[in-house]
DNA sequence: GTCGAGATTATCT
DNA sequence: GATAATCTCGACC
């Protein structure tokens, strides 16, 4: 059922729009993604290399791969070896909305429930340790949608491009949906 | 020297 | 006030 998550992120990302994750009584239908490719991605933590923290995506796709300190929810995709994956970075609550407000007290509106990636995780209830987690059979599932839904294309938000991101518009969202979340400059750190 | 984990600062709501 | 695919420093090989 997966197979199709072995092909290039950019052709994988607009299928997982309108997709349904769901862990537990909670479920999210996708709203917002973004593709990264990688090693040829500047954007993407593989760009360096291998490593311990990235070796999940370079796993078998369809598997979840989360980054720490605000815990983003990604999905892995391309064959075994391949760095590549799809960074879920906002969703609407269509199941078990009172779990995921509780988990989100500060967000009062529904919209804000997962108007973002690490929202989006913790509404689900995705841990850092939820790392490596089969799609298919884990506690965190996802549901491709039968068919494909009508979505917009632009360049990607809150990711720090070096030497321009504006030549990779990979990001993806359902127009007219209130959790997509508006163009966010990635933030620049001081320096000295 | 390289990897990993956690922290900092800018932007947004 | 809360969030963000960043960045720097500490630990381990």
């Amino acid at each position: 059922m997966f197979e199709l998550l072995s092909r290039p992120a950019t052709e994988v990302a607009p299928l997982l729009l309108g997709a349904v994750v769901r862990v537990g009584e909670v479920a999210v239908r996708l709203t917002e993604v973004e593709a990264y490719m990688g090693e040829v991605d500047p954007g993407s933590h593989a760009f360096r290399g291998p490593g311990k923290r990235n070796a999940v995506m370079y796993g078998p796709p369809g598997h979840l791969y989360t980054y720490g300190m605000h815990t983003c929810a990604n999905v892995v995709c391309m064959p075994e070896g391949v760095a590549s994956g799809i960074l879920l970075r906002a969703g609407e609550v269509i199941e078990g909305m009172d779990v995921a407000a509780e988990r989100r007290a500060t967000s009062k509106k529904p919209a804000d429930l997962a108007m973002g990636p690490a929202r989006l995780a913790v509404a689900l209830g995705i841990r850092l340790d939820d790392a490596g987690t089969n799609l298919e059979s884990g506690r965190v599932r996802l549901e491709l949608p039968r068919s494909q839904s009508l979505f917009s294309a632009g360049p990607r938000t809150g990711v720090a491009g070096v030497g321009g991101t504006d030549e990779y518009p990979w990001r993806f969202w359902i127009p007219g949906e209130p959790s997509v979340s508006p163009y966010r400059p990635a933030a620049k750190r001081k320096r000295s």
